[in-house]
DNA sequence: ATTCATTGTTCGTATATCCGATCACTGTGT
DNA sequence: ACACAGTGATCGGATATACGAACAATGAAT
């Protein structure tokens, strides 16, 4: 579906709002003569009829009814949000405040705060496990850990934590109804159980390795969570095909319960990185977790 | 306000959920060339800057982020209203799309979706564990499963999964330094390990019953995550008192590891509340999920 | 019965948007 | 250090949409 359906509709209320093309035009600074042509492409388009005409009067169809009441609303909260968009524009000591995955808590995270914890009495800490993009100049938060590098001005990183196994399961049962792909472009015919990130926003793609290096596979997702143990879950009830750490998933592997498949075809995801703006100015708790860090990273 | 200016947020919006202008143009059936020069256009018409770019991503802006978000729903709403036009037989189909705490998922909301996903294979499903106030009227969310009944105009709360039994614990060797505390106030005086809410922006009390009913107590944190495995290995580590769900903490309570504090003092929490809005046109999965969490309390 | 005002429709022309090709920039791999 | 892949930006030409003018139809006023 491309841009101007979301035009179509917005003069397809107007005028069913006011019940004519030429007060719609008013409204909508439009020629009467536009609005009658959009309308009648909108009709085709949607191969429905949603006015019906005289020469004095249209009148909604039924389906038009039907679709200027489920729109209507819609339409509404855009309106107003474009009106909208014109009314708006720290001694080794404080509250440390970290976002990372919920995956790296298990992984190092815990331990790493632990020890940082211990050794800085005076600093409180505060870890929200959280995977959407993080605003460090604007978010209050001190440092982000992600799987990636953010991107920002004066942003470092440091790389952090283990390279992460993955593993792609499925419950036999799943496997005798649907098959065992074989190579990756088959998990395409496949129902898919995704890791969500950004609440919803970014699935995960699923990384490979083939004769020609690594390449990515965006499968047709069947259910979505942004918490593994629900995806382990899915994946045993049958759903589908999941692609997850390793580490989480192990306990589970057997031949009763899930089923690796594609094992010599996936590939390890990057390690972690501990990102931060240098250029702000830099609290001392923020530096000293960040050496504590690097001291980590040098013990492994 | 003409017809354009929907169409450009409907671009607007596809750009922010791929996090780019190839990947949006896939989806909108335009040319990479066309996104951006349609999102020019809309940012100099606005006379606001909408994304961030650099020669290889683009990033919302603050203000950017707000329209995005005030809009989404809407355009999801249009979206989906164009969809079913060619489709008003009531199917049960599409995408249900839940917001529920992390500790909603092992305790009852898997196997509920689970079984709901199963039952209705032409549903698919997307949980997004989140705790943040959730905005049942913008946000695209169908229904908000959250530890209380959410306040907005003809929002429906149903009563969902088990009560949660919660503990105090700490480590032996931390209860050895400070003292073990006897009645409800005396964890005033304790450092405190404590779960956050809103990305750290609200610490859930401590809930005590006594001779005179239910109070709360609001504990000084020294540590705070919002995942319990987190709070679990912090209390392991000597770092203070933990609040925490019994069942999670109950592996690691003996007296080598975990010790109970204040048994006979903390009241169980009420039950979860599945949100959902019933003016607001619901869709045909909607019903069906609200119907099936509703018989899933019944058998309880 | 006739006239008039108002509506939606049609069409040739003007304007806005879309697109392919190309370019500049940047991160990654070698 | 260099080559390459992948991104957003630019621009001249192609295509879609908007518009003014004219037309057909209709209900109200006389």
């Amino acid at each position: 579906m491309n841009r101007s359906n979301f035009g179509d509709i917005r003069i397809f209320v107007e005028v069913a709002r006011r019940g004519g093309f030429r007060a719609a035009a008013d409204v909508l600074n439009l020629a009467p003569a536009s609005i009658s042509e959009a309308i009648q492409r909108f009709e085709e388009k949607l191969e429905a009829r949603l006015f019906q005409r005289t020469t004095r009067a249209v009148v909604l169809t039924p389906i038009g009814e039907w679709l200027f009441e489920r729109s209507q609303s819609a339409v509404i909260d855009l309106e107003e949000a474009i009106g909208d968009l014109h009314n708006q524009k720290g001694q080794v000591a404080g509250t440390l405040r970290l976002s990372a995955p919920y995956s790296a808590g298990p992984f190092f995270l815990d331990d790493l705060v632990a020890r940082f914890a211990v050794s800085h009495p005076e600093v409180n800490v505060e870890v929200i496990y959280d995977d959407t993009k993080v605003d460090l100049l604007r978010s209050g938060i001190d440092a982000a850990i992600r799987s990636t590098t953010l991107l920002g001005a004066d942003t470092h990183a440091v790389p952090v934590g283990p390279e992460l196994e993955v593993t792609i399961v499925a419950a036999p049962d799943y496997l005798k109804r649907k098959g065992v792909p074989k190579r990756p472009n088959d998990i395409l015919n496949h129902d898919a159980i995704c890791y969500a990130f950004d609440h919803g926003r970014n699935l995960a793609p699923w990384g490979f390795k083939g004769s020609q290096g690594h390449f990515l596979v965006q499968p047709k997702p069947r259910m979505v969570a942004n918490d593994m143990r629900s995806l382990i879950l899915y994946a045993q009830r049958g759903l589908g095909l999941a692609y997850l750490y390793r580490e989480i998933a192990a306990p589970y592997i057997n031949k009763d319960d899930l089923i690796e498949v594609l094992s010599k075809h996936v590939s390890p995801l990057p390690r972690y990185s501990l990102n931060y703006i240098s250029k702000r100015h830099m609290t001392s708790r923020l530096r000293a977790f960040i050496d504590m860090a690097k001291v980590n990273e040098k013990s492994k």
